[in-house]
DNA sequence: GTGGACTCGATTTTT
DNA sequence: TCGAGTCCAC
């Protein structure tokens, strides 16, 4: 055994260690919060490199987060040694995904410089097919939207959704989702479904794609898997077919994203698909003291379990958690934020150790008012993102047109973006021209037969756009792309559009500001695997236009943009959401709005999914690893109604002798209790008399 | 193009 | 209740 392989496996406890050896079939590492399931992984891979002489080329590894992948291969890249970990793939499943459509574009129908849609581009597709016959409402637009999203995961194609719909609702959505897949493919254009459904049903379909492929991988780490969606099982199922060489890591106590697709029960699938299943539980914590994990067990041990497990850990008990009811929402926010700012100091802490975390991001503004007021510095989780803006979403449309001039949608984003006079009614005559001739829109304006359907002046306006854009397409293939693409943005004097439609010139400056950067972000995108690149460039015979292509795919899957806001590393309080929270951890935790019809959430114990809000709860307590502090509020307005709150029956399910209590109406010392008692008695009196 | 009146909704959102 | 988003009149 290599020193450094042996060295790493020493700082491995025995279950851990146990995982990493694991490589000759299917193995199950169910890893509790905090057990250390990063290491795990990340020495596993350097186990089959350096141990088992296994190509890093060979090994696939997937997160579902950017961030996660980020982090996994810088991990990894500390463990490997010079040319080791060259070719080695760690990336998210969406990644993964498009990586075997670019290598199988001709196998899968597709052509070079397919456009990749984001949800927000698939929304502007589907509100334009709905409203063809009928003006249809948002809130269609996104049922249509959801169902369309939830076949593609669940494998569900068109006809299939046809025929099983069941009401005429599913069946318009089904009718929808066919129009739908149609147009994508004229678009050349996915969306990110697209991305494993694909891969899936190629896989499935052309033996092959599925023996290249095979050959190409041959060990698959998962991480999380208790998030993965039918669709993702599948490709990690076709992927590993006979060879069963894979870990999957995962927590079914962690799966809180059952609501988005996600099947916590492809951990209980994989023991039926794969007998030979080697199952490893992880279930000492490195975290959090005893007191909080003991809170979490006994949390989470009312949920049903498959695997049961229960977390350990030797940090000592440590403090006790604390439970504070205050009057209401604004004397619970006012609360944490003086805590977190008497206690930075007590416990010589900085704010980011701190994290508040709550249920939905209303709660946090309330909080916000009052850090600000204590002048509490802090991060909120969320936002509208970059990529909303209306300028990155122009710019991104000129840049799929350069590379997709199939894509009708980028097309009809930017064609009278800066003006040029091309109005609806010269748009829909196009249209109408395209749709008989079976062409894209861009490719109708080069058609002679145009100038019999439009006015003169329409074909010229339309021609001096295409002619534009052509030429900044030849720039490109000719040399320097990103030179041709900020010549193009100077050129087309987007600037002055900015200027023209702001209400302010600062707000002109700052979205210009924006677009460079976004140009900025794609050419380090470019840059950023030089390796890959080279090797691509090898293979086949790869153009700057191609990595330009790749590098704005990776754009649109949020890749690297994202990294640069987490290079922030203000020392900040933290404000998140549960939700957001998962994979996170900090020395002192604060849970906001421990009530009933908040946490658990109305609608889940409506719909009866209580279960995962448990789950929920149990992320957010195994975040903390000093002290934990759960908040409630006797009364909060909901609604514009003052309304009064029931603690959670979750507070009920922690261990009395770990918690401590402040403010509780009914475990205060028995007098007052029994004074309140004939309050009530008298009030009730005076009611009756 | 813009702002004021009006309507509607109110949980979480890895890519 | 409050706020975001939509729509219409100017």
């Amino acid at each position: 055994m290599t020193p450094s392989i042996a060295s790493r496996l020493a700082k491995l406890n025995p279950r851990q260690q146990e995982a990493v050896r694991a490589i000759d079939g299917p193995c199950l590492v169910l890893a509790g919060a905090g057990s250390g399931k990063t290491s795990v992984i990340t020495t596993k891979i350097a186990y089959l490199v350096q141990e088992c002489g296994m190509s890093a080329r060979r090994i696939a590894a997937v997160t579902f987060t950017n961030k996660a992948a980020r982090e996994m291969k810088e991990r990894v890249g500390q463990m490997l040694q010079g040319r080791e970990g060259h070719g080695l793939t760690v990336s998210t499943f969406h990644t993964l995904g498009l990586n075997i459509i670019r290598g199988e574009l001709k196998a899968l129908g597709y052509k070079p410089g397919f456009s990749l849609f984001d949800p927000e581009d698939a929304k502007a597709l589907l509100r334009d097919l709905m409203n063809k016959d009928a003006q249809v409402d948002a809130e269609a637009i996104n049922q249509v939207q959801a169902a369309i999203s939830n076949w593609k995961n669940d494998l569900v194609l068109p006809g299939q959704a046809l025929s099983h719909a069941a009401d005429d609702g599913e069946q318009f959505a089904a009718r929808v989702y066919e129009a739908y897949v149609r147009h994508l493919k004229a678009y050349n254009a996915v969306d990110f479904d697209d991305l494993i459904l694909l891969p899936v049903t190629l896989l499935r379909d052309d033996p092959e794609a599925l023996a290249r492929w095979r050959r190409k991988i041959h060990y698959m780490l998962v991480d999380e898997y208790q998030d993965t969606n039918v669709s993702q099982y599948q490709l990690v199922r076709m992927l590993m077919g006979e060879r069963q060489t894979f870990t999957v890591v995962g927590d079914d106590d962690q799966s809180i994203y059952a609501w988005r697709g996600a099947r916590p029960e492809n951990l209980v699938t994989l023991g039926e698909d794969f007998p030979r299943l080697n199952v490893i539980k992880l279930e000492q914590n490195y975290r959090s003291t005893g007191t909080i994990l003991r809170a979490a067990n006994t949390l989470i041990g009312n949920n049903p379990h498959v695997y049961e497990k229960t977390l350990w850990s030797n940090m000592g008990q440590g403090e006790a958690i604390r439970v504070v009811v205050n009057r209401h929402e604004e004397a619970e926010a006012e609360r944490v934020a003086s805590e977190i700012l008497t206690r930075r100091i007590k416990e010589r802490a900085e704010w980011r150790d701190f994290a508040v975390l709550y249920r939905g991001n209303f709660q946090a503004r309330l909080l916000e008012l009052k850090l600000q007021h204590y002048q509490v510095p802090y991060k909120l989780s969320g936002g509208t993102s970059f990529f909303s803006r209306g300028e990155i979403k122009d710019a991104m449309a000129y840049l799929r047109l350069l590379i997709n001039p199939a894509d009708d949608n980028a097309f009809l984003r930017i064609v009278n973006v800066p003006r040029r006079e091309i109005g609806p009614g010269t748009l829909e005559k196009l249209a109408n021209y395209a749709t008989d001739r079976g062409t894209s829109l861009f490719a109708a304006c080069h058609e002679l037969g145009l100038a019999e359907q439009l006015p003169t002046r329409a074909v010229e306006r339309l021609g001096r756009f295409t002619h534009f854009i052509d030429g900044v397409r030849r720039r490109m293939d000719g040399g320097d792309a990103l030179a041709a693409i900020r010549e193009m943005l100077r050129d087309m004097d987007y600037e002055a559009w900015l200027y023209q439609n702001a209400s302010a010139p600062t707000i002109a400056e700052r979205r210009m500001a924006n677009v460079w950067t976004l140009i900025d972000q794609l050419e380090k995108s470019m840059q950023a695997d030089p390796e890959d690149r080279a090797e691509e460039a090898t293979a086949s015979t790869a153009t700057e236009t191609d990595d330009v292509e790749s590098a704005i795919s990776r754009l649109v899957l949020r890749d690297i943009l994202e990294q640069q806001a987490e290079e922030d590393d203000s020392d900040r309080v933290q404000l998140l959401t549960m939700h957001a929270s998962k994979g996170l951890e900090f020395p002192h935790v604060y849970l906001m709005g421990l009530e009933e019809e908040l946490l658990p959430h109305r609608n889940a114990i409506e719909v009866g999914t209580v279960e995962e809000e448990r789950r929920l709860a149990y992320v957010g307590i195994t975040r903390a690893r000093r002290t934990l502090t759960l908040t409630l509020a006797r009364q909060r307005k909901a609604y514009g109604e003052l309304m009064d709150c029931t603690p959670s029956r979750f507070l009920d399910e922690l261990p009395e002798d770990a918690l401590e209590w402040e403010g509780r109406a009914d475990r205060e010392d028995p007098e007052k209790k029994q004074a309140r008692g004939q309050d009530a008695i008298a009030g009730l009196r005076s009611l009756l008399g």
